[in-house]
DNA sequence: TGTTATTATCGTAATATTGCGATATATAAT
DNA sequence: ATTATATATCGCAATATTACGATAATAACA
């Protein structure tokens, strides 16, 4: 098989899982934080950074961009890469909430008082 | 190849890539959260919840188990699952500084103004 | 002990991911 | 147009993941 069954479970389930498997790669987490770093967005210090190949980054690159997380614009000759503030946020909602929601009811103390 | 090429990153970076790996697939999301909703935790109830095999729902709670989040007891005459809660903060510490940090930076708007 | 119900593990097939070399494309400068 | 540099895509091999049926292990009860 191999094939996730994602019509079992509902858009915000598919979404998070979705976004959490962009996240499920170191390389792709250091990029996401090398590019923040940067003020000058980046190119391909990339490679130099990670050690990774340059088309292992390209393809990191663009499942990251997959998920609407990435802008790459040309400044000057060199096209550099930024992350999207604004889906940034709506991600870091989505995963605030996920966590909050869970960490609110989860092993809630068992009443052994009244039964 | 296929092999994840972890020694190139930092401990901090791998963890968070294992962990967004256990949240990468909606099966596993919909068990956490599922969980987190049962007073009473619950055995395999998730088959039917889910419509997943029983193998395939005993995998996917393997692979919560192996990054600590699941907590298992009998009660009774069934086993109980629930959420390990203090590794469910620490996680959601990890996540939201992760998401805090690189919200702070990215994407800061550019001072034309002194250049 | 034997039965029943629940959960874990094994084996296997299908598919997905990772990584890289080679190559194509794109942009800027010459 | 040509060259140099940067990035994307293709094709492939190795490995990982997903799913499930079959089967084993575990626990409560008769």
């Amino acid at each position: 098989m191999g094939v996730s069954k994602t019509q079992l479970f509902n858009d915000r389930q598919n979404e998070l899982a979705e976004v959490a498997k962009v996240l499920a790669h170191p390389a792709r987490v250091a990029i996401l934080q090398y590019i923040s770093r940067q003020e000058e967005c980046i190119c391909n210090d990339l490679v130099a950074e990670t050690g990774l190949a340059q088309a292992t980054i390209s393809q990191h690159l663009s499942a990251i961009k997959k998920i609407g997380l990435l802008r790459g614009n040309f400044q000057g000759k060199n096209l550099c890469y930024c992350i999207d503030s604004e889906r940034w946020n709506e991600l870091q909602e989505l995963f605030g909430s996920f966590f909050q929601n869970i960490g609110q009811q989860c092993c809630a103390p068992v009443q052994t008082t009244s039964e």
